[in-house]
DNA sequence: GTGGTCTAGACCACT
DNA sequence: GTGGTCTAGACCACC
C-alpha cells in the first residue's frame, strides 16, 4: 500500500494515514486479515515518527478497522467494521451539509455536484458489484 | 439568522460559524448585500469571544463570501462567491473520498450513500430551481 | 482530588490515574460538570510527563467519563457514563472470575470473599442510598 | 484441561494460561498432585511458543500453585497454596475497588453488582461446601 | 493558558 | 522484532 501524505496540510499526518487506510479498505485493496506494516517500518518508510503512525493505528483500532496484536502486529479487522446505524447516517449528512453548501455557493449546479459525487463513488466500484 | 453551536465539538467554534453562514447563503436565506450582525453584537448574542467571531468573518471575507466595511458593517458579498474552478472540484472530490470510503466500510450500499447525498442536496432546493 | 500513584507498579501510571478518577466519580467526590486539573498542571503536580496524563484523559474521554474542551479544559461528563449492558456484565464476570478463583485457592472461604467484597462496596456508600 | 485463549486480548497469553489453571484449581477440577502437561506438549497442543507456556508455569510455581520436577514433570502443588494473609486481602480489595467503581459509574446498583459477584462465586460451588 | 500534534529517543513485555 | 509505556521538549490552534 502506498501513502501520499501532505506534510503542509492542515489535516494532521496521523489523520491522513487513517483516511488512506479506510479508503484502501473501501476499495478492497486491503482485505480482512491482511497485515499492515509495523508501526516502526511504516514510520521509517514514510519518514515520520513512530508515535504518529501509532496514533493513526490506535484510532483505526478504536473504530474497529484493524486489530493490533502485541507481537503479530497489525491486521485489517477480519470481521469488518460495525455497520452504519441511523445515528451514523445523521452524522454523515451533517458532515456533507457544509461541503455541499460550499459547492452550491461557488455556483456548481445540483447536477454537477451529484456528478462529482458519482465520480468518487465509481472509484470504489468493485467487480462483484458490476456483475 | 440562528446559530446552533456545539461547544463540545472537535470542530472549532469559528469554523462552525463559517459553515452555518455558508449554508445560509447556499439556502438563500442570506442574500447578496444582506447585512450580517456586527462582530460585537454576534459575539455577545452567542456569548463567545470577539476574536472568535472576528476569525470567522475574516475567513469568510478571505474566501469571498462577505464584505467587511469599516463603517457600513458586514454584508453578504453582492457579487457572489468566485465560481468553482477545476482545481476546486478536485479538492472537493478529495474531501468526499474519505467520507464516502467510511460509509462503504460501514456497509452502506452505493445506493444508500447516494440517497443520503440527495437528501442533503434537497435541503438546498430553491423555488427557482423547481420552475 | 488527591492521587496516590505507585511508580513501581506493573499497572501503568496512566491506568492508575484512570482508575482513581473512576473511583472518584463512583464515590461522588467528582460530580458531573466538575472541572479536572489541566493536563499540564496535573502532570507537574504529580511530577510526570504531560503525555502520560493526556493518555489517561483520552482514555477517560473515550469511555465517556469526561469531556475535553479545547480551551475550557476537562470536566466530568455532565450526563454520566453509558449504562451497563448485558455484554458489560459478562465482561465484568469474566474479570471477577480469576480474582475470586485466586482467593479461593488461597483458602479464603466463600463468606470471607463475600465480606471483602461488601467492605469495598461500602466505601462507595452514599448518603442518598442510606436514606 | 481445556484452554480457551484469546489471542486478540490485551491480556498476554501466558497470563491467560495462569488464570485458567488457577480457576481449574479453585473449581477442584485440578486436584493436588495431579499432573499437568509438559511445557512441550502443552505448547504444541495450543500452538504457541514454548517460552510462553514456560513463563506461565514459572509464575504458577513462584506463587506456589504447582511444583516443577525435572524428571517427573509438573504437578499441582500437593499442599495447596500459601493461605491468604491480611496483606493479600488488602491487595484483593485494591484490585476490586476500580472494578466495582466502574460498575457503579455505569449505573449498576449495589445489589446487581453483589448479584454478579454471587453468580461467579457459585461457579466455584463444591459438593463438600453444600453438605 | 488550554489541548492537539509531532519529534526523538529510551526501556520493557511478549513471543 | 512487535507493540506498550514514559520522558522531554517543541510548535500550533483556539479563545
Amino acid at each position: 500500500m502506498l501513502f501520499s501524505l501532505d506534510f503542509e496540510s492542515k489535516d494532521p499526518i496521523y489523520s491522513q494515514i487513517v483516511k488512506q487506510i479506510i479508503i484502501g479498505i473501501a476499495k478492497r485493496e486491503l482485505r480482512p486479515n491482511e497485515p499492515l506494516p509495523s508501526v516502526r517500518s511504516l514510520a521509517s518508510d514514510i519518514g515520520i515518527n513512530l508515535h504518529t503512525v501509532n496514533k493513526a493505528y490506535q484510532q483505526l483500532k478504536q473504530e474497529g478497522y484493524i486489530l493490533i496484536h502485541r507481537q503479530k502486529g497489525v491486521v485489517i479487522h477480519p470481521e469488518g467494521v460495525p455497520k452504519a446505524d441511523s445515528e451514523y447516517k445523521e452524522t454523515l449528512k451533517q458532515t456533507l451539509r457544509p461541503i455541499i453548501a460550499e459547492g452550491l455557493c461557488k455556483d456548481l449546479s445540483h447536477e454537477s455536484i451529484a456528478d462529482l459525487y458519482q465520480e468518487v463513488l465509481k472509484e470504489f466500484q468493485r467487480e462483484e458489484d458490476i456483475k
